[in-house]
DNA sequence: GTTTTATGATAGTAATACTATTATATTTGT
DNA sequence: ACAAATATAATAGTATTACTATCATAAAAC
């Protein structure tokens, strides 16, 4: 099985990471740093040392963290849309492609063999607790001028077209969509954080409610009246 | 009119800001320096440079601007709480309750005169951009067990009531209520600086629309099949 | 076999997020 | 009215961060 590789907006590194075995560390292990030790307290100085290299030769590769996030979070929604479209491409329905998508957006996210030196485990915690991060920043319009967002507005996209085909009076398909997304990694973290703000549970089928909630959220908001 | 104050988590602060004319000048001053600058870049230094006082001395009130933020956010749920108790407690229908609060949640947020010192329209602002903030940090267990978000959590709680008096048999509640809030926010944010994840617009009667994919969302989500 | 390119090693800087100390001004208790 | 307590200002200092710059060397490409 050859491993798949994605093709990130080059906007987003200096150097492109995955052509390079040093590139290749820089990604591994920026994974699981970040995951362990939080973005704040995320730094290159640390992540040099965690690969036996330098802080210089790092800034090769991205012109600052903040960076670094992005092309992780990009390359998360890349990786999000290709199983989005891996459950979806066979089926013709828009509303089973609805179902199957939700599926995918609210199951336990899994290591991916198909993407060496990337864990994708360790990547989805990252984008639970650092995701809005990306965004929430005063150079927002700048980094979405240089299309650093566009892998979570390419999902919102094609997602948006199949419940237009759904009910295409609906109308606030892209809005929806967005709320979807999101809300499906704010319920996780607060099983995990702040239970009192979710009905999900931490331990058990935490995702197989997730969906059924999700999917009663979409399927009503959208049905025609 | 008197001016009306809240009283806050003694936890959140060293010195009660409330109390002292430097801890107002404080409250204040943050507000909207960090309505300018942005959390990140906002520092203690330039907070104290802006007052005409020290460095040291804004410390004596608040561990570090983290907890600051905490207090900012903290004195708007408390400030939203205040708001839908004024439109919902003169009504007695759940439903109505329910409609009543949806408006203010989307509603634009206007300065308020019954508080000084404190620009609701910037910290709204400063809600939009930095809330998220608040508890996605590596210490939110133990902000948590501090009772910080009890702001947040006590306007959940109150409005996850009202949604089981109307279908007890609802299973999320607390989970809807959350994604309502965040989702408010979320979506003003899209439609400032991420259009193509919104069906908002910037200029126009964004709240009119907003409230009515509010409503939607919640009431379809709710009804009794 | 030389030129290009990537990396490593090292150094340096301004800013940040604090902590500590002392002096002075103001308020409070008696 | 005076001493004691308290709040604030002024100043200094520290470890860390987020970079930038320079130079040497090793590997790859032409």
């Amino acid at each position: 099985m050859p491993t798949l590789t994605f093709k990130l907006n080059p906007l987003l590194y200096l150097r492109d990471p995955q052509h390079t075995e040093l590139g290749q560390k820089i990604i591994s292990a920026s994974v699981t740093l970040i995951d362990k030790l939080g973005f704040e307290q995320f730094t290159f100085k640390k992540l040099a040392e965690e690969i036996d290299s330098t802080e210089a030769s790092i800034y090769r590769y991205f012109e600052n963290k903040h960076r670094l996030l992005l092309y992780l979070i990009g390359w998360y929604w890349n990786w999000l849309e290709y199983r989005i479209d891996l459950f979806t491409s066979v089926l013709t329905d828009p509303v089973e492609k609805l179902k199957a998508c939700i599926r995918v957006i609210a199951e336990k996210k899994k290591y991916d063999t198909n993407f060496d030196f990337i864990d994708e485990e360790a990547l989805y915690r990252i984008v639970l607790a650092e995701l809005d991060k990306t965004y929430l920043t005063k150079q927002v319009d700048v980094d979405n001028k240089d299309g650093l967002f566009g892998g979570f507005k390419s999902i919102c996209k094609k997602i948006a077209e199949w419940i237009k085909e759904i009910n295409p009076d609906y109308p606030y398909p892209h809005a929806l969509i967005s709320t979807t997304l999101l809300t499906a990694k704010q319920q996780i973290f607060f099983a995990d954080h702040l239970p009192s703000l979710t009905d999900f549970k931490k331990v058990s089928d935490q995702a197989g409610a997730l969906e059924d909630f999700l999917l009663n959220l979409i399927f009503q908001s959208i049905k025609k009246s």
